[in-house]
RNA sequence: GGGGAGGUAGCUCAGCUGGUUAGAGCAGGGGACUCAUAAUCCCUGGGUCGCGGGUUCGAGCCCCGCCCUCCCUACCA
C-alpha cells in the first residue's frame, strides 16, 4: 500500500465523446470504492479528468470554428463537469490535460525519460491516409477496387492512401518484455481480473515493439521538452495524469504521498495502456508502479426497450431523471459483477428499484419510523431485554458487515451489497416475526415494544451507515430521520470498523417518517 | 491461425482446490398479516448444468473432441 493516502483513479475520459453509462460506470464504481474506505478511516484520493489534447479534438475544433482550447472548454464545462453532479461523485481532483500543471509534470516526466536514455529518434512508417490526416494500421488496409485499381484503400473510411515515414520519438518499450512479466509474476493482483490479466500475459509474451510516441503533423498536444517540433503522442501524454495531477515534477512532497496509485479503474479495453505501457514507463522513469489496474467488462443491453440504438447511445441523466443518482450508482453496483461483461436493461432496472429499493429499503424505514410514531410520539424507546430474536440481528448484522468489508477490498461492491441487503432482509423478517402491532395491543408488554422497534431502528442505523457510499443522497434522508446526527454526528463521519457496536443510537432521539426513500414509479418509461 | 472468457431454472446470475436430493434474486402459483411505499412474511414451482465421449467410488466443476457467443492478437482516444 502507499504508505498514507489511498489514491483510486478512473481513466481520464477524452473530451469528444459525450458522456455514456460506460463513463458512469466507471465513474460511480470507484467513488463508491473511495467513499467506503474513507468511512474506513482511511486518506483517501479520488481522480478523474479529462483528455483533451490530440487530432481528433483539433479537427473537431475546426469544423466547429472554434479553437481547442475553446472547444474543451465547452465541452469539460456542458458535458463532462455536469456528470459528475449526475452521478452524485464525489472526487477529490479533476485533471485536464489542458492544465499548466500537467503541462509541467508531463514535460518533467518526458526529461526525465531523455536522461535516462529511455526515448530515442527513429522513423515511423505506415500508410497515412491524406484525407483522413492520420496514419492507418497496416491491417486497415486494402487493395483498392474499381477507381481505386491500383492503389492502397483504408478499410475504415475508404479512403486512399499512401507509404510515409516519418520521424518520431521512439520509447524503449521492447526493452520491458521481461520486467513486465517478472512483474507480473511477483505481484499477481496487479492485473485484474484474472481473464484480463491472462490476456496481457500472453500479449506481453509475444513479443513488445518500441513505441512511437511524439507526433509532428500537428500542434495539439504537449511539446516534448527538447523538441518543439514534436507534440507527445496523445495516449502516452494521458497516462501521464495520474501522476501529474498528484504533483509530479511540481509538487514533490505532494507526489510523495499519493504515488503510487492503489488502483487505477479501467474498461477492459484500455487495460493494455495501463497494465503494460503504464508500467513500463513508470519502470524507465524510475517511478514505483502502481498497485492495481481493475479492468472491468462491458455493458451489454438486453432486450430493446432500452433504447433506440444502443446502450452506449444512453446517457446517465436519463436513467438518473427517471431513477434518481442513488438507484443508477446502486443498480450499477449490484447487478453486475465488477470485473465481468454483464447484461442491464430498463425492465430490470425497474424490476430492482421496486423490489430491492422501494419495497425492500425504502419501506423498511417507512414502517420502522412510522411505528416509533404511532407508538412512541416519534421519540426513540430504550431497549429493554434482548432476547434471542434480537441477538440474531446483532450477530447477522456483524457477521454482514465483516462480509461487506471483506467485498470492498476484493473490489466487489456487487458481494458488498448483497452482503447488506441481508439485513435488509432479516430486519423486515424480524418485523413480521415480532410483530409490534400485536405487542402494542398488549398494555403490559411496552418494554418489548421498545425493544423491537428500538433494534429495528438500530438496524437502519447500520443500514444508512453501510450504504452511504452507495446512495449517499436517500442515506442522509435516513439518517436524519433517525435523529442520529445531533448525538452521533455526520453520516459520513461514522465509521466501517464501529457501525456493528449495537445501540448506538440514544434513547430519546427524534424519529421523523421520511418522505419515501424510493417512491414507487407507476409510469413505465418509454 | 494463436490466445482468453463464457454457454447452469422464464429472466439475470452464484456455484471455492470434484463428494449427500444443483442454488439465489426476480417473474409465476398458494397462504398469512396489516406497522408500512397495494408493502412485508411463509410455502411452492423440479432445470438433459451447450453436445458427445473419457478419467473417477463419485463431475456443473478434471481430460479429449465438437457446437455457439464474446474478447485479445499494439500506436483512434
Amino acid at each position: 500500500m502507499s504508505d498514507s493516502t489511498f489514491y483510486v483513479t478512473t481513466p481520464i475520459y477524452y473530451v469528444n465523446d459525450a458522456p455514456h453509462i460506460g463513463h458512469g460506470y466507471t465513474t460511480v464504481m470507484g467513488d463508491i470504492i473511495t467513499r467506503w474506505h474513507r468511512q474506513r478511516g482511511e486518506s483517501v484520493w479520488y481522480l478523474t479528468g479529462t483528455d483533451e489534447h490530440g487530432q481528433k479534438v483539433l479537427r473537431k475544433a475546426d469544423q466547429n470554428g472554434v479553437s481547442p482550447q475553446e472547444w474543451v472548454d465547452k465541452l469539460v464545462e456542458e458535458e463532462w463537469k455536469p456528470l459528475l453532479e449526475t452521478i452524485d461523485i464525489a472526487n477529490d481532483d479533476y485533471i485536464r490535460t489542458t492544465e499548466q500543471r500537467h503541462l509541467d509534470g508531463a514535460k518533467a516526466f518526458w526529461q526525465a525519460l531523455y536522461e535516462r536514455d529511455a526515448v530515442y529518434k527513429g522513423s515511423f512508417s505506415g500508410y497515412y491516409s491524406v484525407g483522413a490526416e492520420e496514419f492507418v494500421g497496416d491491417d486497415d488496409v486494402a487493395d483498392g477496387e474499381g477507381d481505386d485499381e491500383g492503389f492502397k484503400v483504408s478499410k475504415l473510411d475508404g479512403s486512399r492512401v499512401e507509404h510515409m515515414t516519418e520521424e518520431n520519438y521512439f520509447f524503449r518499450l521492447s526493452d520491458y518484455q521481461q520486467k513486465l512479466l517478472d512483474f507480473y509474476d511477483a505481484n499477481p493482483d496487479f492485473i485484474q481480473p484474472e481473464s484480463v490479466r491472462n490476456e496481457l500475459i500472453s500479449f506481453v509474451s509475444r513479443g513488445l515493439r518500441d513505441l512511437s510516441i511524439s507526433r509532428s503533423t500537428f500542434d495539439w498536444g504537449i511539446q516534448v521538452p527538447w523538441d518543439d517540433k514534436h507534440v507527445m503522442y496523445v495516449w502516452i501524454e494521458a497516462l501521464l495524469n495520474y501522476v501529474t495531477a498528484a504533483g509530479y515534477g511540481v509538487d514533490d512532497e505532494r507526489f510523495k504521498e499519493l504515488w503510487p496509485a492503489n488502483i487505477h479503474i479501467v474498461g477492459k479495453d484500455i487495460a493494455r495502456f495501463h497494465a503494460v505501457i503504464w508500467p513500463a514507463m513508470l519502470m524507465a522513469a524510475g517511478q514505483p508502479v502502481p498497485h492495481q489496474v481493475f479492468a472491468h467488462g462491458w455493458i451489454l443491453v438486453g432486450g430493446q426497450k432500452m433504447s433506440k440504438s444502443k446502450a452506449n447511445g444512453i446517457r446517465p441523466d436519463e436513467i438518473v431523471d427517471t431513477f434518481g443518482s442513488d438507484a443508477y450508482r446502486y443498480y450499477f453496483a449490484r447487478a453486475l459483477t465488477f470485473g465481468s461483461d454483464g447484461s442491464i436493461s430498463w425492465e430490470d432496472m425497474h424490476a430492482r428499484y421496486h423490489a430491492e429499493l422501494a419495497n425492500g429499503f425504502g419501506n423498511l424505514a417507512s414502517r420502522v419510523a412510522a411505528m416509533i410514531g404511532k407508538y412512541f410520539g416519534g421519540v426513540l424507546p430504550a431497549a429493554g431485554e434482548t432476547t434471542a430474536a434480537e441477538q440474531k440481528v446483532i450477530d447477522l448484522v456483524a457477521e454482514t458487515v465483516a462480509e461487506a468489508d471483506a467485498a470492498i477490498e476484493a473490489v466487489a461492491p456487487q458481494d458488498a451489497l448483497s452482503a447488506v441487503w441481508r439485513i435488509v432482509d432479516e430486519l423486515n423478517g424480524y418485523l413480521t416475526e415480532q410483530a409490534p402491532w400485536q405487542v402494542a395491543k398488549d398494555e403490559s408488554a411496552g418494554d418489548r415494544l421498545a425493544t423491537i422497534l428500538a433494534t429495528a431502528a438500530e438496524g437502519l442505523r447500520v443500514l444508512a451507515v453501510l450504504l452511504n457510499p452507495v446512495m449517499p443522497k436517500a442515506s442522509a434522508v435516513l439518517w436524519g430521520s433517525l435523529g442520529a446526527e445531533p448525538t452521533l454526528g455526520a453520516l459520513a463521519d461514522q465509521r466501517i470498523d464501529a457501525v456493528a457496536a449495537w445501540s448506538q443510537l440514544p434513547a430519546g432521539a427524534t424519529i421523523t417518517k421520511p418522505a419515501s426513500l424510493f417512491p414507487r414509479i407507476e409510469a413505465a418509461a418509454e
